[in-house]
RNA sequence: GGAUGGAUUCCCGAGUGGCCAAAGGGGGCAGACUGUAAAUCUGUUGGCACCGCCUUCGAAGGUUCGAAUCCUUCUCCAUCCA
């Protein structure tokens, strides 16, 4: 089975320009590929791991990955797959986040020896002159059949502004670079991209009467038809100080029953074979499988031993409610009145609600608890010596920890 | 540039002088049930010193005992005309 095939048995396939011409390149290892990659946030998040994922493996198939970071783009904003307009990032923070991208990206592909390129589309997208490029690119693409593209129809109900429309023309002249300048012949990104990315092998065709392919990648969307990845305080990030390797795990113990099979097959590297197998468990076995998702992506992202830790630490939880390796709260002496903490204050302080009201709430619909005993009372104090030594164990709701110590 | 309609709490969307911290739905949170799942049911969903007070209805002013609601100016958006 040739890498192509592998791809297409996960489902990570969802469309390809010309198929047997992609399949021959990329199992031959032929094809020198690139993914795109806006820098909108200082961090990497679950969508981009399956196309560095991806990359890996297309890499191991011995082809040659480049990892493309928007740094020009993203001035600009991609539309696609928005209803609304993205916010105009400053130069700053652009550059500020391209670092952290470019951080993040080595240590999932291996950079040595040529093997695999990065590059910043800043560097030529930045001192495009206006009127060259109008003469040189805007006459081979025809604004009638660009506004027939799926990703602008649902922005011409809410307004789409000039500048968002050029996105696409610039990512086509990406591809374009890419493809003099490094042999470039093939480019993945998301289904969302998939317009953008038509365009940049049109333009190939006709200024220099070449073919050049583009495939997509299937979005990882839920059973809701939501992209997965995000949850409502934001995404799930890559970077263990924006989503700690235990909230990582969490994340994915916690997916639908509809949805694991699907994620362990997109995601994780196991053989095929075996996933196989899992695909007659059903009901609470699930959970099983649920685990094995867990660990294996964090082993990815986070290596081994933050999986395993990670791992030890919900079960403690979950079982009995302490767990060595938790989120920790300090609380600090100004924090105390007459050497004392009141309920509420101690949730707010250690994090887990955001305001008093909150904390009211959740006292008095029974959802909080203080080492595995119910604290029904809002008026519960709790002095210094009730925090010192362990601390103790914070609980609200099922699944919000965190354990308590004087700081 | 002209005409018209619009901007409401996390989102959608009611509300056209006091009964509005603002209907309803969605989402979120919590409880019950479970498998750390889904579905369902219940409660809750601005803040605080919580039977009371404070801050919210695009922004700034004004009228009024009293404004999300009326007036003025401004900003932004949509549609039509140029």
């Amino acid at each position: 089975m040739g890498i192509y095939e592998e791809l297409q048995a996960r489902g990570l396939i969802a469309q390809v320009t010309d198929e047997k011409l992609v399949r021959d390149l990329v199992n031959e290892g032929k094809a020198t590929f690139y993914i795109g990659f806006d820098p909108t946030a200082d961090s990497l998040h679950v969508g981009h791991f399956m196309a560095l994922c991806l990359m890996k493996r297309l890499q191991e198939a011995g082809n040659k990955p480049i990892a493309l970071i928007g740094g020009g783009t993203a001035v600009i904003g991609d539309p696609s797959g928005r209803s609304d307009m993205r916010q105009m990032m400053t130069a700053e923070t652009i550059q500020h986040n391209c670092e952290c991208f470019k951080e993040q990206m080595s240590k999932f592909i291996d950079f040595s020896e040529g093997k695999a390129l990065m590059v910043n589309n800043a560097d030529w997208l930045m001192d495009l002159n206006y009127i060259e490029v109008l003469r040189e690119v805007g006459p081979h693409f025809s604004v009638n059949r660009m506004l027939t593209h799926e990703c602008y129809k649902q922005r011409m109900e809410k307004g789409l502004t000039f500048l968002e429309f050029n996105y696409m023309i610039m990512q086509s002249y990406d591809f374009f670079e890419l493809f003099q300048k490094y042999g470039c012949n093939l480019q993945f990104g998301g289904d969302d991209q998939w317009a953008n990315m038509l365009g940049g092998t049109e333009l190939i065709r006709r200024k220099l009467g070449k073919d050049a392919s583009a495939m997509t990648i299937t979005l990882l969307l839920n059973s809701e038809g939501k992209k997965m990845g995000k949850t409502q305080s934001g995404a799930v990030w890559l970077d263990p100080n924006k989503t700690s390797p235990f909230e990582f795990y969490q994340y994915w113990r916690n997916v639908a029953d509809a949805d694991v099979l699907k994620c362990i097959r997109m995601l994780t590297f196991l053989p095929l074979e075996e996933i196989d197998k899992m695909d007659a468990w059903e009901g609470s076995q699930l959970n099983q499988a649920k685990e094995i998702l867990a660990f294996e992506l964090t082993k990815l992202v986070h290596g081994e031993e933050e999986a395993a830790k990670a791992q030890e630490s919900a079960k403690a939880l979950f079982s009995q409610g302490a767990a060595a390796d938790m989120p920790t709260a300090e609380i600090k002496a100004e924090d105390m009145t007459d050497g004392e903490i009141d309920i509420l204050s101690l949730l707010v302080v250690s994090g887990l609600v955001p305001s008093k009201s909150e904390a009211r709430r959740a006292v008095q619909q029974g959802g909080v608890s203080v080492d595995g005993e119910k604290v029904m009372d809002i008026h519960t104090a709790y002095t210094a010596d009730d925090l010192a030594g362990d601390g103790m164990v914070l609980k609200r709701g099922k699944k919000n920890f965190r354990k308590v110590v004087v700081g």
